[in-house]
DNA sequence: AATGAATGAGAGTTCATTCAT
DNA sequence: AATGAATGAACTCTCATTCAT
């Protein structure tokens, strides 16, 4: 009845793992060393194949971190419903959100999204991808719709323009990132989690 | 009888202005396409002088970023005790000095900085550079030892710890390498700056 | 009994037609784009086959062309006969000939030979095939043959050997393959063999 | 007084030289084998230098066959005056030119620009250069304005239009090129100019 | 001191060929 | 027989670095 159906599914779904392992290859090395560090000889040979293959997925080493980019931001984007889900209050919600985006398979991705931060590298694959932009948009926009909410429902403070509070939302992301001040040393996740938590929170709270 | 000490200082005055002005130009450029998109030709080009000469200067490419990332660390750090001197509280020191840093000379060395930030390069520079670990040591140990200031005299929380406040103290200065998130389309710098601020201090201050 | 013979037969003839496909594929797109700007993918993609279908009949993109070539040669000189046969003269042999190869089945043909001329790459493969060159030798053969008869008849001069005439008969097929002065916008396929032709056998008659 | 103008005239003679090796170790590379056949890495160490060096002088491998065909062409287009000069008839001024063209400095010119004919490659970069175009106009026209002076002088038929006789004129040049019928083999090549052009004038000759 | 021509290692990319399915 | 994923050698091109002038 389906036998039509299995077949593409077999190869297609070694396909999709092929192309999972090398983007989880690319994403390691990229945050490990940085873009323009890694070659793509090293992603191949970390996932154990030739050069060549990598190019029968990806039709570039730029397509490569722009669907690493997109893949990442858009599996954080559809986790958001249940991460956020039965919670109380907006504040809560964006708690559950933090928590999220620094723990389990988030973790790597976030790490893997800032390697190219601001290397104006980003800012050119923005300007030429329009995929890349619309699936930020849709992050971005969720997050400052939650933020609004916040507002609305008197829990955050109106004196801070929304825009603002986002970048510092994002902001509260950078110890993941951090190449100078390690935090992990010192303390862990979950504590790190509370305490930049609890600075942006009482930053932006109604008093 | 002194004229041996004359010329040099001559000399040396050039070598020194010319230093400044090959930092000047990789720290424009690198702040605008990022460390690995601009060459030493173009960098000696900016300045108008060859490429060899440059080499006359900074035996490498990472010397040069080094050097930058050193002498704005310095400066920074030179100018701190004027930028909090006669400021009645921790909290107004610390808003002098994020102000500082947004604005004026600093403004621009803060961009190079971050330009190679999360790429993997400023952690391999840092492990092979004794000079610019203690730099960095040095301005990271003076803002965490205005936040313990703070702490003392009762103005902070000290439920947050003192690393923490650090990591989020410097976050705050994002918006000037964000590539994602233009805050400057919205709001001008002085409100950018209140508002980063305000969510920074009503995070870590005592309630 | 004849079993043996019909079952072969029938896949022999689906097996000269898969052949003759891929080399008609591969004759258009090396006419058009020259033999090393067509990809072994993008003539399996033309017949609609996979590329490693092309490489159960031809062994590599060499003998692709070589196959091509030697079809194409073996064609022409199999036709020859029938060609000029019944015509009064040798001239009108040979613009018989002339005509049959600018224009029908073999006007593609000629274009695709000479696709790979000139290029350094068909001197290393007559250097290697030497049924290339024995093809090659039956069709100059032949025509070295008409143009000798043309001199024992008295059509044409003794004064030109025959060798040189050769070679100026078969430059009189360019025009299909010149890439800088096109011809064909300004005159008919008709009246370019005619006027090609008259030049050529006005050159070489008795006068 | 004019010290000024030695010292940059020492450099650029260096340069100019070092462009001509490249360009004639190009030109006869591919000559020999074909330009998709020859590296970039060949070309230089037939010079004798790196890689790199050549792509000082050529800022691609396509400029350099550009620069090639500019140069060959504009070569002869230059020598074209002296060549026909004192000549009488317009038959005897092709003659010699079609001499020169075998001969001398443009024996090897010829060559090299004919290596990339027919392959698909000269259509694209004829597309693509325009001052390619124009300096091969320069020299069609130049010979199809000698052709239209034997017309006019009663030399040769109006029977035959001139882009064909043309056409036929260059195609004179072929055994320069031919792969598959080795003339030199037999005759000197003043007889094979001699002959060549005894078809070629026969042909366009009003009897 | 200053230059910029020269270098060559190394990058991203293509594609003829192979082979497990 | 047919496929097309996988390979890896070879290619063009870049650029940090060197060094003769």
């Amino acid at each position: 009845m389906n036998a039509e159906i299995q077949p593409p599914s077999l190869k297609e779904k070694q396909r999709q793992e092929r192309e999972t392992l090398i983007l989880e290859a690319a994403e390691s090395l990229f945050a490990g060393k940085g873009f323009h560090n890694v070659s793509m000889e090293e992603i191949a040979a970390r996932v154990g194949i030739a050069k060549g293959t990598v190019y029968l997925h990806f039709p570039s080493k730029e397509a490569l971190i722009v669907a690493l980019y997109i893949r990442d931001m858009q599996q954080v984007l559809a986790d958001i419903p249940q991460i956020i889900a039965d919670k109380p209050d907006v504040r809560t919600k964006l708690e559950a959100l933090l928590n999220a985006l620094y723990t389990g398979v988030h973790r790597k991705r976030v790490r893997g999204l800032t390697s190219l931060s601001s290397s104006g590298d980003l800012k050119k694959l923005f300007a030429e991808n329009a995929e890349m932009r619309t699936t930020w948009f849709g992050l971005k926009d969720k997050v400052e719709a939650l933020l609004d909410e916040g507002k609305a429902t008197d829990e955050f403070t109106e004196k801070i323009p929304t825009k603002i509070m986002l970048v510092c939302f994002f902001n509260t992301l950078s110890p993941l990132t951090s190449d100078r001040v390690s935090l992990e040393d010192d303390y862990s996740l979950p504590e790190i989690i509370h305490y930049m938590g609890e600075i942006f929170f009482q930053g932006v709270m109604k008093k």
